[in-house]
DNA sequence: CCTCCACAGGAAGCGCAGGAGT
DNA sequence: ACTCCTGCGCTTCCTGTGGAGG
C-alpha cells in the first residue's frame, strides 16, 4: 500500500472501511428479528409512559446483543411525540454507581455535569428531572457485570420509581457472563431479571449472511470470493459463533490482500488471516496480563514443556499446581521480583482459566490427594516467546 | 486407624490510593 | 487542603479433602 492510499483511505477493495469496524451498525440486522421484537415489547410500556419490565440480556461476545439494543434505541429516537429519554452506558468505563450516575446526568442535564457534586445531590436532580414532565427514563447498562457496586446501583435506580410522583425508570442490563448472576443480592436479581433474553451464537450460514451483507455495504464489486466468505464463517462458527471474530478474519484477509496487491480476496487469504488473528488474540491476552500472572503463565509454559505426563486425549501436557508455583518462585527471584503468596497465585490460576489461557481439572482419584492439574490451551513456545520478549529473558 | 502431606478455597484483616465530603 | 471512607490487591490463618505410609 502506498502512503497516500493510507492517508486518503483509498483501497482496492473497500468503498467504506467502517464496515469492518466492530462498532459499525449495518442498516438492517440479520437473524435477530425475534430478539429485537422482544426488546421492543419489553420497553413498549416505558414508551407509553408506564413503567416497563426491566430486561436482562445475556449472550456470548459477538452475538449481537449490543447491536440489537443500539438499533432499538435508534428507533426510539426517531419517535418524536414521546416523553422517553434514554441513556446508553458502557459499564466497562462507567463501572460504579457514582460513575453511572454522572454519565446519566451529563447525557441529559449538562449543567450539573461537572464533577464535585455528591451522589445524593445528583440523585435529587435526577428525580426532579423525571418529575418535571412525568417522563420515563430507560438506562441501558452494557457489560453490567463490570459494575463494582451493582447491588447499590440497581437499588438506587429502582428506588427512583418509588420517589417520583410521575414517570419512571426502566433498566436493560447486558452481560456476557452468566455466572455473575449468582454473585448478586437476591433482591437485585429479582429486580434486574424481571424479563430475560438470551442471544445464542450464530451458526455458520448466518455468519455467512452477515459477512455478505458487510461486503455488499462496504466493498467494491467482485473483490471477495464467495468461497472465502463461506470459509471464514465456517471457521468462526466452529470457534464460537462470534460475528466479531468472523469480521476480524475478513478485515485481516483484506489487509493481507492489499499488501500483496491482489485483485481478489480468496480462501487462501482467510486461511492466512486465521493464523494471524489467532496469534494476535493470544498475544493481546498475554501482554495485557498483570506482571505476575505473566510470570506464572510463563512458569506453567516451562513446566509444560518438560512434562511428559499426558492428559486423557494424549495431546495436552499437564502440570501440577505445586510444581508451577515452585517454578514461578524461582523465576520471580531470578528477575528480582518479590513472588506473590501461594494463596494469591491460586486466584491467578482461576483468572488465567477464565481468560481461556489454561484449563484446570481436579486430580480426583489416584494422584496426590487434592490438586489441580493445569494444561495450556495454546502452544507453550508461543506463550514463552511473548513473555520472554516483554521481560527480555 | 491415625497422622502427615499436598493442596483448595473461605474469612479476616492490612496497607494503600483515590474519591467523596467538609 | 483536610480528613474520612471505601475498594482493591494482597497476606495470613484456617478448615476441609483425599491419598500414602506407618
Amino acid at each position: 500500500m502506498e502512503l497516500k492510499d493510507i492517508v486518503t483511505n483509498e483501497s482496492a477493495f473497500l468503498k467504506d472501511r467502517n464496515v469492518l469496524s466492530p462498532h459499525y451498525l449495518p442498516n438492517t440486522l440479520l437473524y435477530r428479528d425475534e430478539e429485537m421484537n422482544k426488546i421492543r415489547y419489553a420497553i413498549a410500556p416505558t414508551l407509553k409512559g408506564e413503567r416497563g419490565k426491566n430486561l436482562f440480556i445475556y449472550g456470548k461476545t459477538g452475538t449481537g446483543k449490543t447491536c440489537c439494543t443500539k438499533k432499538v434505541i435508534e428507533e426510539i429516537k426517531t419517535i418524536t411525540d414521546i416523553k422517553t429519554k434514554v441513556s446508553y452506558v458502557n459499564c466497562r468505563i462507567y463501572n460504579s454507581r457514582y460513575r453511572v450516575f454522572t454519565k446519566i446526568i451529563s447525557d441529559h442535564l449538562s449543567t450539573y455535569a461537572k464533577s464535585g457534586y455528591g451522589l445524593p445531590f445528583l440523585y435529587e436532580r435526577f428525580i426532579d428531572w423525571i418529575e418535571e414532565d412525568g417522563k420515563t427514563f430507560l438506562v441501558v447498562l452494557d457489560e453490567v457485570d463490570m459494575v463494582k457496586d451493582l447491588d447499590e446501583l440497581v437499588y438506587t435506580l429502582s428506588r427512583a420509581n418509588d420517589d417520583v410522583k410521575s414517570g419512571g425508570v426502566s433498566i436493560i442490563g447486558i452481560s456476557n457472563k452468566l455466572s455473575f448472576k449468582e454473585r448478586l443480592d437476591p433482591r437485585t436479581r429479582s429486580t434486574l431479571y424481571e424479563d430475560e433474553l438470551v442471544f445464542t451464537p450464530y451458526i455458520s450460514s448466518q455468519l455467512f449472511g452477515i459477512l455478505k451483507q458487510r461486503v455488499e455495504e462496504g466493498f467494491k464489486e467482485n473483490t471477495v470470493e464467495e468461497e472465502a466468505l463461506a470459509y471464514a464463517s465456517a471457521i468462526a462458527a466452529k470457534e464460537s459463533g462470534d460475528a466479531r471474530y468472523a469480521l476480524k478474519l475478513l478485515a485481516k484477509a483484506t489487509e493481507l490482500a492489499e499488501q500483496k496487491k491482489l485483485s481478489k480476496i480468496t480462501k487462501k487469504e482467510i486461511d492466512e488471516a486465521r493464523k494471524n488473528v489467532e496469534e494476535e488474540i493470544i498475544d493481546e491476552a498475554i501482554t495485557t496480563l498483570p506482571e505476575h500472572q505473566q510470570l506464572l503463565l510463563y512458569a506453567i509454559a516451562c513446566s509444560s514443556e518438560k512434562s511428559f505426563q499426558k492428559l486423557n486425549d494424549g495431546k495436552e501436557r499437564i502440570v501440577f499446581s505445586g510444581e508451577a508455583y515452585d517454578r514461578y518462585i524461582s523465576i520471580s527471584k531470578s528477575l528480582k521480583k518479590e513472588p506473590k503468596s501461594i494463596r494469591w497465585c491460586r486466584e491467578y490460576i482461576s483468572d488465567l482459566e477464565s481468560l481461556g489461557l489454561i484449563r484446570t481439572q481436579e486430580s480426583g482419584k489416584g494422584i496426590r490427594g487434592h490438586t489441580k492439574l493445569i494444561s495450556l490451551l495454546y502452544p507453550p513456545e508461543r506463550i514463552k516467546k511473548v513473555i520472554e520478549k516483554k521481560f527480555s529473558l
